[in-house]
DNA sequence: TCCTCATCTGAACAGATGATCAGATATTAG
DNA sequence: CTAATATCTGATCATCTGTTCAGATGAGGA
């Protein structure tokens, strides 16, 4: 073990210091690590990822037939396309009476893709 | 506005009924979806997701140098890699009496990445 | 063996969160 | 303008989740 000091100046004992300093400077700051799990935490809902699941699918939906296709109530959709609508995953276009909702951005549909494809192709978890 | 019967025999009433079909016929079943929004929940947690960017940053570090680099109590970080480590996001090494973890998959590490991208290159939330 | 250090675990409390309901808003048809 | 349809919103409640604490476990040195 060797004594370094912290970018806020207490002492900090570690096993490998030179690592330490390395994250402790090239971390997210404060602000870009609550965007960042704020955008996953959106995406760690059953409800939420079905709906961005069915929008990957069909490009654009409405509200009543993102319903349909996820067998949600549509209160249930609505509050949800709340969420992501105001973090901009997704958007919005009034068409008459329909809104219709799309993801908003191709990191996005990105994330959805790689997500599946490790869960289809990777071991349980629990294995390791 | 016309109607379709869904796959489990009720009617619903859409305005893109093929659009709902195809969703239908093509979205992941309850166990893939639980599975995924599993993963980003995990990520979700700031404090997990400051965990994983140590790593992703350091590449390996035991529990206490982990603590230090991201300014949180060793007991908080185990109760968390715990998770993680069930999950099989990170893989765990015991060398001595410090065991060092690291991110056990390259889909996560991109996950990691692209989600950053994603943040520091979109224009804030709210805006769209 | 005994002691220390690093890490882990179960329990408990406080705070956050999602589904639901009832009512509000917006848009179009009549 | 009024009615009807689609969507939205605020409030409530049951549930979940993270942090913390106290003690257990496992490894290494004396």
């Amino acid at each position: 073990m060797s004594v370094v000091e912290g970018l806020d100046g207490c002492v900090v004992v570690g096993v490998h210091p030179e690592k330490v300093r390395l994250v402790v400077e090239n971390a997210p700051d404060a602000d870009e690590l609550t965007r960042v799990s704020a955008v996953f935490k959106l995406l760690g809902d059953p409800t939420r990822a079905r709906l961005l699941y069915a929008l990957l699918e069909a490009g654009e939906l409405c509200v009543c037939d993102l319903a349909a296709s996820t067998a949600t109530a549509e209160a249930t959709v609505s509050q949800a396309l709340r969420l992501l609508r105001a973090s901009g995953v997704v958007t919005g276009r009034r068409e008459g009476r329909n809104v219709f909702y799309r993801l908003s951005d191709a990191h996005v549909r990105l994330l959805l893709d790689v997500t599946r494809e490790h869960i289809t192709h990777e071991p349980e978890p629990g294995r390791r």
